[in-house]
DNA sequence: TTGAAAGCGATACCAG
DNA sequence: CTGGTATCGCTTTCAA
């Protein structure tokens, strides 16, 4: 390890010194690391003084000169949000084989952040864009529409996306499991959401609630609203402690997330109101603690990974004809949507 | 917006287009992107041409130039865990003002997959590296050192740390809980912890909990060691089965997560056992659903989110003299530890 | 299968 | 305060 240390206060070897010590040039080591054609004994030759001097090529250049990056940008409104994570998780094993890096981004639920981080994004040329719903500012549709760039948004499906959409209706989902309680045999139904407007998917599952209760003449709806995306478990109790307030005769409660749902069931057990006896609760997402926790939790089950995975495979088939610095545009692929299933899961608490 | 679609099928705009619409050189229309010295008359014209064309400038082509790229590289165990997933978010607050990109990998927990994430990230010249744990390959070293890049490792203490750690002592922090257990007159105290031996700080706090209980002379480790890492609700079940058969007349038990914690004292429920009454539980890290379920779980508060904005201070401080094409190396600074306080949060559990 | 030359699009540096 | 010129490290393209 004696040259390791030799090394350490120069400047780090470039291609040019990897091909200057295997005695080919530069074009030949750009092969071998392309994995390219090259004869078994020069590849050889060339790979041991990569390890040797432990080369590592600049993707900066290998960028610029292409005109083409290895980056996949991806926009989730909140990191710590389990679902989210799941589908980058997705995501990332759909990119990983083919060498793509993910660059992530955290929205905060806000488009003018969403806006910002798309333009920071589209600085690096990314391959494609993942974004996370449907609703984006002027600016950020009119940088993708110039960027050329596939787009996808994710958990939603947009009546007029950008180029595709893979998700579903959060409004269809909240209303089956309006039904679900319906068929249960609830009738006062009450709903637990987050209060910020900025979570379209959080309020197009009450509005799947409203629309369901009015179709089925369960009265007025019942609506309380607490707190900021992202949905923590510290939503539902105060929520539910409003809700038992303003209509104490409620007698099912469907919550926008299982996080809040799981707050509101601590919160009837810390008042000895038993679930599903007393007060039934619902969740959405199927998140892990919905299936481990006393009693379990009824919930729309929604398969967050299979989103990311999509969204990977729709992304990578619309790189086939992908433009490079060339400056074709992406042939215009007509908008679809992917369609992801999602059920109503049973459960003892609703 | 009619010009916008008249854009859409030709070549991005570059430097040069903007230059010349706006009458400058390149050089200038740079200075007005970097926020440098030039007359405000200039800077708007320049400015307006900019909105005009939507440009969008190149970050490799000014990272090749430059010779610095404005990414930070991030590497966690999982990205699942809400422990690290905090710290991201910690990391990416601190950075961001600096207009700093964070560049993030999932090791899971492998050090074979670090080392190919390392090398990857790499090749984009981060400015700086943040890492998880101490524990790295021969080849994840020697490309750190030839990098000469500022490099955190963060959630441990190593003993020989690379440059800089911020953690605590995870062996430490299970002592105290086991401690804390003693105290409150548990004598015959178990551990639940994963099966994998990739995951240092979860055979830390095995091996905390297995010295404290030959410290206090409470006789044979119970060790129950189920599942991989990240450590999930569902591990706990299981794992406290194993545990009461091995030895039913355990008073405590300890968790190597709060994740397992929970599933594990749903599992005593479903048995009628009661918690602590029974049995008492104790988890770690402070996860949001200790504070949330009940009983609440006794735990050991670890600051993830300030793991990750401590990380991002000591990397940007590091930057001061930072190194750009220059091939200067980083100057040697001394190998700090940045000690994380933890504390053991007495709750209902144990 | 290999090599030489010509950029890619920005910034550093030095003049003016 | 502004402009010209020379790179930066790699890949493309074409020729051998």
């Amino acid at each position: 390890m004696t040259d390791t240390t030799a090394l350490l206060h120069s400047t780090p070897p470039r291609m040019s010194d990897v091909a200057r010590l295997a005695g080919v040039s530069k074009m030949t080591v750009s092969r071998v690391l392309a994995g390219r054609n090259v004869s078994q004994a020069t590849r050889a030759r060339v790979q041991k003084v990569i390890d040797e001097l432990g080369y590592v090529a600049d993707a900066a250049a290998g960028a610029l000169s292409s005109g083409r990056s290895e980056f996949v940008a991806v926009l989730v409104p909140s990191l710590s949000s389990s679902n989210f994570s799941d589908t980058v998780r997705g995501l990332s094993t759909a990119m990983a084989p083919h060498g793509l890096q993910l660059l992530l981004g955290d929205t905060d639920y806000r488009l003018d952040q969403e806006e910002r981080l798309v333009r920071s994004m589209l600085r690096h040329q990314p391959r494609c864009m993942a974004l996370t719903g449907g609703q984006h500012t002027e600016a950020t549709h009119t940088l993708l529409k110039r960027a050329g760039i596939p787009v996808v948004e994710m958990w939603d499906l947009p009546t007029d996306p950008i180029d595709t959409a893979v998700g579903f209706s959060n409004v269809k989902a909240a209303r089956a499991m309006v039904r679900h309680l319906y068929e249960r045999g609830y009738r006062r139904i009450g709903f637990l959401g987050g209060a910020s407007e900025l979570d379209r998917r959080g309020l197009d599952r009450m509005r799947g609630y409203v629309s369901e209760v009015k179709a089925l003449e369960l009265g007025a709806p019942r609506v309380i609203r607490v707190g900021e995306s992202p949905i923590t478990m510290s939503h539902g109790a105060p929520a539910i402690a409003a809700l038992l307030e303003q209509w104490p005769d409620t007698e099912a409660v469907m919550c926008v997330s299982d996080m809040s749902a799981f707050g509101a069931i601590m919160e009837c057990h810390r008042r000895g109101l038993s679930v599903p006896g007393d007060i039934a609760v619902a969740g959405f997402g199927n998140f892990e603690v919905s299936a481990c926790c006393h009693p379990t939790i009824t919930t729309v089950s929604v398969d967050a990974y299979g989103i990311g995975l999509r969204t990977g495979e729709a992304l990578l088939a619309a790189f086939g004809s992908g433009s490079s610095r060339s400056g074709e545009t992406v042939p215009a692929r007509r908008p679809r949507s992917i369609r992801i299933e999602y059920t109503v899961v049973p459960r003892e608490s609703a």
